[in-house]
RNA sequence: GGGGUCUUAGCUCAGCUGGGAGAGCAUCUGCCUUACAAGCAGAGGGUCAUAGGUUCGAGCCCUAUAGGCCCCACCA
């Protein structure tokens, strides 16, 4: 009935397989089905430029494990997948390729460069989808979608229309970071700052006396480090609290080369400690002049073109580049005697993260959502646990932020991504923002419009993602039944990119939550502990990994030894480690199956029940471990703790089962005289290894289903049976401490047989003494295992010692010495040493035991199980160091 | 400047609500035992960063200090 299975576990052979029968199956896809519980997670959507690389392999593994988890569990279980348009990334990867055939964007033309980069998404939008296909992804593939689809800009359409009607999205003047070589505005968050060594340019400028002229004599100092903005200057400020230059408030310098008059505010903004105390004021270049600015209510003068050239506002430098102005305008300043000095200065420099380019803040019209009720109900749901975020601790960033918000810029000067839906009349200039372009103007009657030329930031759309990809603003089926979504995973990062801003836009659009668990990973990062970057080039490629360990090594490697949040390191030990735990799962089984031929179909499907009575100690002692086990990994991953999850699957199955339970049961297997015996001894291992399987397969997907098919053929696939649950019957508390025992005495022999050099091929006998019929009985219940586990050539129960070589090797277990005569090979000093550390040890434990039990105040406080737990452990050693005082005595 | 986080065995990290320190890798010893040498059996190795505090009891909670990392803001 089991097919031949290589020795070794090869899971090329076999990943590809099994995917393409899950998929043909349909085990994917979710269906609205009322009879049955809605588990659902959207995919974090990749952006179609990229390649799948750790961090994308990680949360994907997460989600997969939940899904596939839930699934089992019988929840109906959607994982809806996507990508991502990612605007101003695939942008930039469009004109670096045109680039490189020598075609600029302009050349191309609006039309034709969206053509371009539709093609674009053609040719990579799905080579990221066969990539965590290859990972194992159960997505429902037949609901794939895409932030840029017809559905997701129907969506974008609606909430912008609706919230420009609510008045919560308005054009309005800002600084904005703005980036000349891209020629758009990028949020704050994508600009990088650098360190960059510059300096600082100290420049005076003149005093305008009483009688209008310009002094040549009084001077106000300061230091720039970009001394082109001057041009736009319109106040030079000083902090209200300065004695140095109290009495200058209000006083009047002449701006040189430009000849305007600067007046002289107060503003607390500026630090009297810092250079000089004084500041000069641009407010169209800076973000913090330009709050000066509207404090003072000073003129702002915007000096540059999109480019980052000069423009008409700068006199006799327009047209000049940025940093040839400044060299310009300093040498200038030197030679009107008002230059004082040039020092070195590193400073930090904002720079777009795309390209590179140092970023100009500039006055802009852009359009805003207004954050400040949109961010309530979001603040309230985490504050209140409506949304659980895991870690807790997200929550501290969380607030950090929703505490300091700023309302969100959303428009962008790219051609890629949602066009802005407002249309300006091209007779009057008026503004209609509609989900179409209006026919006529309502206020001067024109019936030419031009819609805005910008798109809307790449996040907009991401935002509605949990409800747009259920088919919002459509009232679907899919929309009532999977909404609110279960989880998200994510990582950190992205908290205030994308976490928060789907939270508010869930509550403001549905009136309720996209979901109620955020799961947060960390980073993966090298063997180094570095972030894994392209620049670096320490980038670990997942599909290489796949290629040479498998899929599920991969996954058990991104899971196991960490915590929710955490940031990881990915070595190549750790993956063999886990290639290493496939191969082992594949070999027990593999022994199973050889040995599953002795026994018909019908011996293996018999009921718990029916094979109760053949059950023996050691059998009910795995089953019970392995109910334990179901417990326990049932309850860590409903409090989502998959890597702890796992690690104690891998340990139940590698220590417990492996290499104690099926080296106890062999014997009963390779014998022919008891048909029971066997019989159960089998069962129980098909149906533990069946339940630890299911427990493996949410994060091992491919072994695990490999050989379930292999091993019954009752069950069509594990991804779809049933998760185990515990069962009180399987729970048998008097069998798990005898085979403890049993342990405990086999380990004490090995123990000592290494400490004492005996070769392995040497046979001892063993004598078990103990005043106890109980435990005699548990040991003749095990007398077999003493010699397929701790090499006895024959087993001895007695109630004292007579007959056994006064030389004897012992070890004491509790309840019970067991003696092992070597004859010639014992080293009685050695053996009186070990037995003696040994004391020592009983007599410290002892001494702390004691040390407890006679602090009155443990005993008033400390939980009454505490204090029982304290109180048998000292009867145990009390009991175990009396006996190795007893052989002591007779050693010596 | 503000916030977060980490410091546990040689290395990489677990340690869930406080109750006798764990895993993998590496090292050492012995085994090719008919599922697995990607394996089996055994061993060594930690004043849980430092100093205080709370507690009957602290790796875990509180405070301070040192060092590492991350995020936010960005000083002209």
């Amino acid at each position: 009935m089991s097919k031949e299975l290589a020795k070794t576990y090869d899971p090329k052979e076999i990943e590809d397989r099994i995917y393409e029968n899950w998929l043909e199956k349909k085990y994917f896809h979710a269906k609205v089905d009322h009879s049955k519980t809605p588990f659902t997670i959207v995919i974090p959507p990749p952006n179609i430029t990229g390649q799948l690389h750790m961090g994308h392999a990680l949360d994907n593994t997460m989600q997969d494990i939940l899904i596939r988890y839930k699934r089992m569990q019988g929840y109906n279980a959607l994982w809806q997948p996507g990508t991502d348009h990612a605007s101003i990334a695939t942008e930039v990867k469009i004109i670096e390729t045109l680039k490189k055939q020598g075609i600029d964007k302009e050349d191309l033309g609006r039309e034709g460069f969206l053509k371009r980069a539709w093609e674009w998404k053609e040719e990579y939008g799905g080579r990221i989808i066969s990539q965590l296909k290859k990972l194992g992804s159960s997505c429902d593939w037949d609901r794939e979608r895409f932030t840029m689809d017809e559905g997701c800009n129907k969506a974008v359409t609606e909430v912008f229309c609706k919230m420009h009607e609510k008045g919560w999205i308005y054009k309005g003047s800002r600084i904005i970071n703005w980036c000349p070589v891209c020629n758009t505005s990028i949020s704050d968050a994508e600009v990088l700052y650098e360190e960059q060594a510059g300096h600082f340019w100290h420049i005076k400028y003149p005093f305008i006396e009483k009688d209008g002229s310009v002094s040549t004599t009084r001077f106000i100092e300061f230091a720039t480090t970009r001394p082109e903005t001057m041009l736009g200057d319109t106040a030079v400020a000083v902090n209200p609290e300065d004695d140095r230059y109290k009495d200058l408030i209000g006083k009047k310098l002449m701006l040189p080369l430009m000849n305007r008059e600067l007046p002289i505010v107060a503003d607390s903004y500026v630090d009297m400690e810092f250079g000089t105390g004084v500041v000069k004021i641009t407010p169209a270049h800076d973000p913090n002049d330009f709050e000066v600015g509207k404090r003072h209510n000073l003129p702002e003068i915007n000096i540059l073109n999109d480019d980052a050239t000069i423009n008409e506002n700068g006199g006799k430098f327009a047209g000049m580049d940025r940093y040839e102005a400044r060299k310009a305008i300093v040498k200038e300043l030197d030679e009107m005697g008002l230059l004082v000095g040039i020092e070195d200065h590193a400073h930090n420099v904002g720079t777009h993260d795309r390209c590179g380019t140092t970023i100009e803040p500039m006055i802009k019209k852009q359009w805003f959502v207004k954050m400040d009720e949109l961010i309530k109900p979001a603040v309230k749901a985490v504050q209140e646990g409506e949304i659980q975020l895991i870690p807790k601790r997200m929550e501290k960033t969380y607030f950090n932020w929703t505490d300091n918000i700023r309302d969100w810029c959303i428009s962008r000067q790219l051609w890629w991504g949602h066009r802005i839906p407002a249309y300006y009349c091209d007779d009057c200039g008026e503004t209609v923002v509609a989900k179409e372009c209006p026919d006529v103007c309502p206020k001067c009657g024109g019936k030419h419009f031009t819609q805005d030329p910008d798109t809307l930031d790449t996040w907009f759309s991401s935002a509605l993602w949990p409800f747009s990809t259920l088919g919002w603003p459509e009232e679907t089926e899919e929309l009532k039944y999977f909404y609110p979504t279960d989880v998200l995973v994510t990582g950190y990062d992205i908290i205030f990119f994308w976490v928060i801003r789907m939270i508010f836009s869930g509550y403001e659009q549905m009136g309720e939550k996209p979901f109620k668990t955020v799961l947060f990973h960390g980073l993966v990062r090298d063997e180094l502990g570095r972030k894994m970057s392209k620049s670096l080039g320490n980038g670990i490629d997942p599909l290489e990994i796949i290629d040479k360990y498998g899929a599920d090594a991969l996954r058990l490697t991104l899971i196991t030894g960490n915590a929710p949040g955490n940031d990881m390191r990915f070595t190549n030990a750790r993956v063999e480690n886990s290639r290493n735990f496939a191969n082992k799962v594949w070999n027990a089984s593999r022994f199973i199956m050889m040995n599953m031929e002795k026994a018909t179909a019908r011996d293996l499907e018999m009921s718990f029940d029916e094979v109760l009575n053949k059950l023996e100690p050691v059998d009910k002692w795995i089953l019970s471990s392995y109910n334990t086990l179901v417990k326990e990994v049932t309850d860590n991953m409903d409090s989502f703790e998959l890597g702890i999850a796992v690690q104690k699957v891998y340990d139940f199955i590698w220590d417990q089962f492996c290499d104690w339970y099926i080296e106890m049961v062999k014997p009963r297997l390779y014998a022919t005289d008891s048909h029971d015996s066997h019989i159960a001894a089998l069962w129980t291992l098909k149906n533990v290894l069946i339940g630890a399987l299911k427990l493996l397969h949410p994060y091992m997907p491919f072994v695990t289903e490999e050989i379930f098919m292999n091993l019954q053929s009752s069950e069509e696939s594990i991804m779809i049976s049933e998760w185990p649950k515990y069962r009180e019957e399987f729970s048998f508390a008097k069998e798990e401490q005898a085979i403890d025992t049993i342990k405990e005495a086999v380990k004490g022999i090995r123990n000592v047989r290494t400490q004492m050099n005996v070769a392995p091929s040497r046979k001892a006998a063993v004598y078990v003494v103990s005043a106890d019929d109980k435990v005699l009985d548990i040991f003749r219940e095990g007398e077999v295992f003493f010699a397929t586990l701790a090499y006895a050539s024959d087993v001895h129960l007695q109630k004292d010692k007579s007959g056994i070589a006064d030389d004897a090797v012992s070890v004491v277990i509790p309840d019970a010495t067991v003696y092992i005569p070597f004859a010639e090979l014992v080293d009685i000093s050695a053996e009186i040493e070990r037995l003696t550390k040994e004391e020592e040890r009983l007599n410290g434990e002892i001494r702390r035991s004691n040390g407890m039990l006679s602090n009155e105040k443990f005993l008033s406080k400390a939980p009454e199980a505490k204090v029982n737990e304290e109180k048998e452990k000292l009867a145990k050693y009390t009991q175990m160091l009396d006996q190795v005082k007893e052989r002591l005595a007779q050693l010596q």
